[in-house]
RNA sequence: GGGCGCAUGGCUCAGUUGGUUAGAGCGCCGCGUUCACAUCGCGGAGACCGCUGGUUCGAGUCCAGCUGCGCCCACCA
């Protein structure tokens, strides 16, 4: 083994391996349970980014441990077309050679963005390799996979002819730079400083004006009227007059309309029902007609003035400002802050836009969806997001799918020039009302989530009923991002109780969002993402995985800079050398360990297993409950902290010596299972370096029961043993461990360098830590550097030592010339203070009266000894103190 | 406007159900190249747990209010 863990040189090795053994593929006729998830198809607009490298980092950690634990796992991949995003990214790649979609014409068009999925989705599955991901590529789908087009189609068709799809002219949220419909939640609500306009409306028989105020005031040339509340008594004379438009010529009335505010600027409001959803909603109140002023683009267009006409949107609201400025009627701008909706795919303002589209009836879909949440059959980690759910679920709107874009499923509906309209999975040859074949096609695609909702099913073959669906349907854990709640996780949900009847998954985890060190969110366009496979060839995929995963608090956001992944290499560095250090140890070929017999346990021994047995339990609880950061530092301070620090270090004296091979022997085979056990514990989060390792521990040594797969992915993952938690022997450790640090310490503040051995006297408390201690001088020893360590109650104290007590056990350090008698009165001088505040506030708690009465006896007790172990320590240090005096 | 979250040593954060002396990593200071590891070892300094009240024998932890950030939702022009 080499000196340094190096990454680069196994992860490819180890992943191409593992897929030719065929290690991820999913089997539908296993007896085994089954545990199965389906991934959250990434975008084929670009590459992945950390927030992916996070989303699947946790996927492929709940996949390692089941398939470990003895599921059959099934990890779905796949990715997704997306539709508006990427035909935003091609259309940007035509326009760098001067061509656009209309030059090309639909089909090239399309072509051009097969070309482009393509290329990206390579490059994508690549990333999902190199992050370790166990997926069965094998099952890997694309949501415009024939499958799953067809899925679409029957499902557009059920829920038409159920009458949960309708079409009709609504406003609705339109982008004017991609040209097309988006649902309410692909508008983005950005609170902006806008301007509130005041502007004058002349009454039409010259008597004056009523004043209106809008934020948008070029949307005034599709103005029908002007609303008034009917309670407004302001307007109760005048509203009976007609209103002159200015700019147009047209003449527009008064309606009374209980949707207006009348405490909000005049209590007036001008209706553009053609530009305005609450305007809508007050034209067809009062049936009045829509006036268009705008055409798709977003510019000025319809039966305007001449000199608006073309106009972009801001340009002509300028134009008309500086227009009515002229003729006097604007008569105050305010400044407004106010909340205007963005293009979630390019971040454009806007448009309410009047048009024709398709929507699908929420409210039917939402109730089954609604009680799995309220009943908690779906559960949310972290929980706060059921919540979040629920309240969108009751106030859900209709969604509007269609989308005036190319990219994508194509609306599966005919029109006949008779006016039948036809929904149908195929092309139907003729007309099912007039038999005429001169049937058209919707010219629109559907919204990208109309295929997504139904991943977890159509993944797997749906419609068709088959056994890979029956085995692994539904799947069991869902991880994503919180940002897609609504887009993606609801209406999945939905989709799968009204198509299959069943929920889709049990459990979703809500991670949070990958940030700089700055708190922004990691973005192409802000130029501040860290790229993962930059981090996976500087610092490798387990490192990376490790770090992000320890850092990342339960739903927390993830704050990342490239020093993040220090932590994780160098914990990787560690097992790698703490490996090569017990391999290296065994020299004759390879070993056969087994477990000693109890009387051959050594206190460390005892300990280190004892330890074990919590880390196993600490694991499965921490890893059940999705917390993965806990697992994380279970390991880091398990395998770091006191398998590396302390277990190995006191193995030593067993590796070094040569008079009892059985003694060394045991110990081989001890670490041989500790380090087996801690590779298991660790592969899910770390496959790579467990892997590796693990092929060095097999070719070095068979252990029935403990290394026992050709691959660790395959080996079995740890049981806890409780009858090993030994908490006597941990009490014991905790005491040595003290005592030890107690030395090291006096020996450090005095600045006495290491070749510099000294000798210690401990004069212990009781008689049992009196037999614990004497038996282990010479780990104290080795740890502290000394040639001698005394531990006798009767012992005569060094009359001139650094000192410290641990538990009432006196402890001297005893170094010719070499302990500083300053230092020493310095540290005890504190150490004594900081145990007599202590005495004093232990003190004046058991003798509140309220404490004594109230709290629960073996607190009390606690509290009693506590306090006694504190006076002991008080008068043994004060004493030392004044022996150096 | 409604909802949610966060505030703990210089920095980034842990701290499950309230109960020993509040932890870690990084950074900092000192010592060290002792035959696994300087991507390392040993030791150390550093925290009135945002503010104010309340509940409790006991609060970083529960409740209320406040302050400052952040996020989500929202058709008052």
């Amino acid at each position: 083994m080499e000196k340094q863990y190096n990454p680069s040189d196994v992860e490819e090795r180890l992943y191409a391996h593992w897929m030719k053994q065929g290690y991820f593929r999913a089997g539908e006729s296993s007896a085994k349970p089954k545990y199965s998830i389906v991934i959250p198809p990434p975008n084929v607009t670009g590459v992945l980014h950390m927030g992916h490298a996070l989303n699947n980092t946790i996927q492929d950690i709940l996949i390692r441990h089941k398939r470990m634990k003895g599921f059959e796992v099934m990890w779905m991949p796949g990715t997704d077309h997306a539709g508006i995003a990427t035909q935003n990214v091609v259309e940007r790649r035509l326009a760098k050679e001067k061509k656009n979609r209309h030059i090309l014409g639909r089909e090239a068009f399309i072509k051009e963005v097969w070309k482009w999925k393509e290329e990206y989705h390579a490059t994508i599955t690549n990333q999902l390799k190199k992050l370790g991901s166990s997926c069965d590529w094998s099952r890997e789908r694309f949501t415009m996979d024939d499958g799953l087009s067809l899925a679409v189609r029957r499902v557009f068709v059920k829920l038409y002819n159920d009458g949960l799809i309708y079409r009709g002219k609504y406003i609705i949220n339109w982008c004017p730079r991609c040209e097309t419909a988006l649902s309410d939640e692909e508008a983005e609500h950005k609170e902006l400083n806008g301007k509130l306009y005041h502007l004058r409306y002349p009454y039409e028989d010259g008597s004056g004006y009523v004043v209106v105020a809008t934020t948008r005031p070029e949307t005034m040339l599709g103005d029908v009227a002007v609303a008034v509340n009917p309670t407004d008594e302001r307007y109760t004379c005048i509203k009976a007059k007609k209103i002159n438009l200015p700019l147009t010529g047209r003449v527009i009335p008064f309606i009374e309309d209980g949707f207006v505010d009348k405490e909000f600027g005049t209590g007036a409001v001008k209706v553009t029902p053609a530009h305005d959803p609450n305007d809508f909603g007050m034209g067809q109140r009062h049936n009045l007609v829509p006036i268009m002023v705008m055409d798709g683009s977003g510019k000025m267009a319809g039966d305007i003035p001449e000199k608006y006409k073309g106009m972009g949107r801001f340009d002509c609201r300028k134009a008309i400002i500086e227009d009515l400025e002229a003729a006097g009627l604007v008569e105050k701008i305010e400044e407004h802050k106010h909340a205007v909706g963005h293009c979630y795919r390019c971040d454009t303002v806007v448009e309410p836009y009047y048009s024709d589209q398709w929507f699908v009836k929420m409210k039917p879909l939402a109730e089954p969806a609604l009680a799995a949440a309220v009943n908690d059959e779906i559960r949310f980690y972290p929980a706060r997001y059921k919540k979040t759910y629920i309240d969108w679920m009751e106030n859900i709107r209709d969604w509007c799918i269609s989308r005036q874009i190319w990219w994508g499923h194509r609306i599966p509906v005919w029109y006949c020039s008779c006016g039948q309209v036809i929904a149908d999975e195929e092309a139907p040859g003729k007309c099912t009302h007039c038999g005429s074949t001169n049937l058209r096609q919707d010219e629109d695609v559907l919204d990208t989530w109309f295929s997504s909702w139904l991943w977890p099913f159509s993944t797997m073959g749906w419609p068709e009923d088959n056994n890979f669906i029956k085995k692994f349907f539904p799947t069991d854990t869902l991880a994503t991002a919180p940002e897609i709640l609504f887009f993606w996780v609801a209406r999945m949900i939905m989709a799968s109780c009204h198509f299959t009847g069943k929920l889709p998954f049990t459990d979703v985890i809500l991670h949070g969002t990958v940030r700089d060190k700055t708190g922004r969110k990691m973005s192409k366009s802000l130029g501040n993402t860290i790229d993962p496979l930059e981090i996976i060839r500087d610092y490798g995929t387990d490192a990376l995985r490790f770090s992000m995963i320890m850092i990342t608090a339960q739903g927390s956001d993830v704050f990342l800079g490239k020093d993040t992944f220090d932590i994780g290499r160098n914990f990787a560095n560690k097992l790698w050398n703490a490996s090569r250090f017990l391999l290296g140890n065994i020299n004759d070929g390879a070993v056969k360990g087994a477990l000693p017999p109890a009387d051959r346990l050594k206190a460390e021994d005892k300990w280190i297993l004892s330890k074990l047995q919590r880390v196993i339990k600490n694991m499965d609880s921490a890893v059940s409950t999705f917390r993965f950061n806990e697992a994380c530092h279970t390991m880091y301070d398990f395998a770091w902290g006191e398998f590396c620090d302390w277990y190995i270090e006191a193995k030593k004296a067993d590796f070094y010596q040569e008079d009892d091979p059985q003694l060394k022997a045991d110990a081989l085979s001890l670490c041989g299972y500790l380090l087996a056990s801690l590779l298991k514990l660790l592969h899910p989060i770390m496959p790579f370096i467990t892997e590796e390792i693990w092929s060095h521990l097999r070719a070095k040594m068979t252990f029935d029961g403990v290394i026992d797969a050709e691959s660790i992915m395959l080996a079995k993952y740890p049981e806890p043993d409780t009858s090993l938690i030994n908490e006597a022997v941990e009490n014991n450790f905790d005491i040595l461990k003290s005592c030890i640090i107690a030395l090291r310490t006096i020996r450090s503040e005095n600045n006495i360098p290491p070749d510099k051995t000294g000798t210690a006297v401990i004069i212990p408390a009781d008689k049992a830590v009196s037999d614990w201690l004497a038996s282990q001088t010479a780990v104290i020893n080795t740890f502290a550097r000394l040639s001698e360590t005394t531990v006798d109650v009767n012992a005569k104290k060094p009359g001139f030592a650094g000192s410290s007590v641990v538990r009432g056990n006196q402890i001297f350090l005893s170094l010719e010339g070499l302990i500083d008698k300053k230092v020493e009165i310095d540290r005890l001088t504190k150490e004594a203070a900081r145990l007599k505040s202590m005495a004093a506030n232990t003190k004046a708690k058991l003798e509140s009266e309220n404490f004594a009465s109230r709290a629960p006896a073996e607190v009390v007790e606690k509290e009693r000894e506590k306090y006694q172990g504190i006076l002991v320590n008080l008068e043994k240090t004060e004493k030392a103190l004044k022996d150096l005096q």
